[in-house]
DNA sequence: GTCTATAGCAGGATAGAC
DNA sequence: GTCTATCCTGCTATAGAC
């Protein structure tokens, strides 16, 4: 045994979210990880086939912490109160975890990655706005609800909204959004 | 003459426009630059100070050819139909100028380039959402307002609606939310 | 399964000749 | 002002030894 076993395809992933988490996506190389990891790169390739594997599987983990997050954030609440609550659990989880939910929209891949999770994370939307709107297949409300929310998320990530701030924005845009969609 | 002129700063900020176009930010380098320009990489920092000098100046411009859209497109209308006519002005703008569009979104920078243009599209949204909800300063509501937008923008660019697509979405989203932001 | 070594690519930016 | 010639950095990925 000249060379013992230090990787497994689990650990490249723990490995690659703490290297995300912590440095974010510009510096989630193969090189950066394998340092990360105590490792040279090309032992890597025996547990991910390559970088867009690697992605794409943080992506669903991101995609599944956010649909969990919005589950609990709606559990026995009424619908007005399941649907402010519910896109402040989004916001939160996005700024919680910033570089994981930044994955959440690299180029590319149209709807390709996280079918499964994405599917959740979009009936979960669907079904809050439609408890609000009273259309249970509510897609254009879904769209904007969601839309609302990402928008947000973007554009105070990137200081759009000045030095003030986005004040109150969020509950703003959130409440009016609600009482908008109301049959 | 051995070498006579064939850049001048407009030259390169035009060619970096048409490049950027043409073939997306991710290809907008130096290099890419130079070829297109017909001229030595080496030959562009006579004229600009570095890469991000050259992005700064092209998201300016971005800025104020979004500022012009909003203008013209609420011009004569009343609230209401102001509203949704910028919203549909900037998604179009938007789409139509995506990798231009791209460019608002780079990451880092907090509020630091384009602080002139990028106030006047602020001013712009301001004064757009004062006039529905009848607070000629209502931060929160413009905030709420360019998030919707923005969003969907950036959703449906990924390709995160799916394939059934975006529907009314954008639409749907504009109307209830102008009727919640409304006194 | 990990290692060394390397091929191959792309990009930013500068020094000094013309 | 543009040129040639480089330097440097960073990256993905593979071949073959151990």
């Amino acid at each position: 045994m000249a060379y013992p076993r230090k990787l497994s395809r689990e650990k490249v992933l723990q490995g690659g979210l703490e290297l995300l988490c912590a440095e974010g996506m510009g510096r989630l190389s193969m090189r950066n990880l394998a340092a990360h990891l105590g490792v040279r790169p090309s032992s890597l390739y025996r547990h991910i086939k390559d970088r867009d594997a690697l992605l794409d599987a943080l992506e669903e983990e991101a995609t599944v912490g956010l649909h969990r997050a919005l589950e609990a954030a709606t559990l026995n609440k009424s619908p007005e109160d399941a649907f402010d609550a519910a896109g402040l659990a989004y916001y939160n989880y996005a700024t919680e975890n910033a570089e994981l939910y930044a994955l959440l929209l690299r180029d590319e891949q149209v709807y390709s990655a996280a079918p499964g999770a994405g599917k959740d994370v979009w009936n979960c939307v669907l079904a809050i706005v439609g408890r609000v709107s009273g259309n249970p297949d509510d897609t254009a409300g879904a769209v904007a609800f969601w839309s609302l929310l990402h928008g947000f998320i973007a554009l105070e990530r990137g200081g759009r909204f000045g030095p003030s701030g986005a004040k109150g924005g969020l509950v703003r845009g959130l409440e009016s959004l609600r009482r908008g969609l109301a049959p």
